[in-house]
RNA sequence: GUGGGCGUAGUUCAGUCGGUAGAGCACUUGUUUGUGGCACAAGGUGUCGCGGGUUCGAGCCCCGUCGCCCACCCCA
């Protein structure tokens, strides 16, 4: 028997059920913020990735499906969404265009890590971008649209934003930290001191509460921001506080991709294990320029549909469609006629096997039918067919042609 | 990559002191004449993850191996 890869698996009934309904909850809000749908390749050049997502972080450095195709070109499958769209954006020339572009998207993911509880090699995000608006109220736009897709589903979440400067104060508070760093470093763990060479800024996010204490006096980034990264980060504050969406500053939120800039934001919930972040995002205005695209402001978010599906319940199903069934052959024969007429209006379930009409009544209950229709013997000589409603027992007997 | 836990029917699991397997659920079919959900009855499958070893005898003990799960790391 072949199973499927480690970290894989097959969605379907309930599960498959809850995919799609958080797909096309959240893809319908999406499209009222004014997001148009886009479909970009599972596979792309592999520098793309190493380009936008960066090499220090752990997802291109050891978590890429990354191979050779049969044409020698060095390929990885999409690690996550934003680096494939904000390609197409540039590819398709939309960055000559001094115009806002939206989109979102949905689909498979792949990450070479070792699955675990809403964790898995493959999986899939459901994600939005938005190109060219600068605005700080962009950044809150999209908040509010997680927000929205969440409180559709029923969802209970915290949320966390920070901001992490832009290409102006990064740079300067970057050097600040590392030298404090270096100060403290004997005392550091392992971890961090790998980490202040490779991405000093997550030093601030290990997880090792002797680290954590010596870092209580280290340099904030919020207090070296320049004045337009903290007027914005205040704005987004105040709007977030106007609208009543509760929040809190997270100044060790470092979203892990090398893109980011300004405004990082991460959705949280409680409810599931350990990987408890539900959606993340933030602004990434110069990723466009790194692309070799002409430089334009963006910003984006990501949701993690299996944690999420970890969180919905499902409405309850209710009968639909119609149950046709015979009692001897010649029945069934006509109902395959009636079958592929009703098909084109309604869901319908077909019984090839004659039965009794008790059998037939337990099967469309069963099939969770909210009518049903069944041909014996008297209605065949008299051309009609006994109708049901399952649910509020009505029947009546009609000529077919009524149907 | 590093820990810990677990592999028995389609599924969830039980299986005593070692004596070659069971229960619920699900599924199918019935419960006399053309009226569903309930109830009752009947039906079937297991290389007991795989490979060795100990033993008269292994689902159970020992060794190895593979797989799954959870956690670290990292992230959605």
């Amino acid at each position: 028997m072949i199973n499927p890869l480690r970290g894989m698996k097959d969605l379907m009934f309930e599960e498959s059920q809850k995919f799609e309904h958080i797909i096309t909850t959240a893809s319908n809000i999406a499209r009222n913020y004014g997001y148009s749908y886009i479909e970009t390749p599972i596979l792309e050049e592999t520098a793309l990735f190493k380009r936008s997502v960066g090499e220090s972080s752990d997802i291109v450095g050891k978590e890429m499906y990354q191979f050779m195709d049969k044409g020698e070109n060095d390929v990885c499958m999409r690690p996550e969404g934003t680096a494939g769209v904000a390609r197409a954006f540039i590819s398709n020339k939309l960055d000559r265009q001094d115009a806002n572009y939206r989109f979102y998207y949905y689909g498979s993911m792949f990450r070479y890590e070792r699955p675990q509880k809403g964790r898995l090699r493959s999986f899939h995000q459901f994600g939005c971008e938005s190109f060219g608006e600068g605005s700080v109220y962009e950044d809150f736009m999209l908040i509010s649209m997680i927000k929205d897709i969440f409180d559709e589903l029923g969802i209970n979440f915290s949320l966390k934003i920070n901001s992490l400067g832009c290409h102006e104060c990064m740079p300067p508070y970057r050097t600040k930290l590392v030298s404090f760093l270096e100060g403290i470093k004997d005392d550091l763990c392992e971890d961090c001191n790998r980490r202040i060479l490779t991405n000093p800024i997550r030093v601030l996010d290990c997880k090792n509460e002797k680290c954590q204490t010596l870092l209580k006096t280290s340099p904030k980034l919020i207090d070296n921001l320049c004045k337009n990264c903290n007027d914005d980060f205040i704005k987004l504050q105040t709007l977030l506080n106007e609208t009543g969406i509760a929040y809190e500053v997270d100044t060790n939120l470092v979203r892990g991709l090398d893109y980011y800039s300004k405004t990082a934001f991460e959705f949280i919930s409680n409810d599931i294990g350990s990987q408890s972040a539900i959606a993340g995002g933030g602004r990434y205005d110069r990723l466009v320029e790194f692309l070799d695209g002409r430089s334009t402001p963006a910003v984006g978010f990501a949701l993690g549909i299996e944690r999420i599906m970890d969180l919905v319940q499902l409405p309850e199903i209710k009968r639909e469609g119609l149950y046709l069934g015979g009692m001897n052959e010649e029945a069934i024969h006509l109902i395959l006629k009636i079958a592929r007429g009703q098909l084109k209006t309604q869901k319908v379930t077909m019984e090839y096997k004659p039965k009794s009409l008790k059998a037939h009544l337990k099967s469309a209950d069963k099939a969770g039918a909210r009518m049903i229709g069944i041909i014996g013997e008297d209605e065949l000589l008299n051309g009609t067919i006994w109708m049901k409603d399952l649910e509020t027992k009505e029947e009546k007997t009609i000529q077919l042609g009524e149907l």
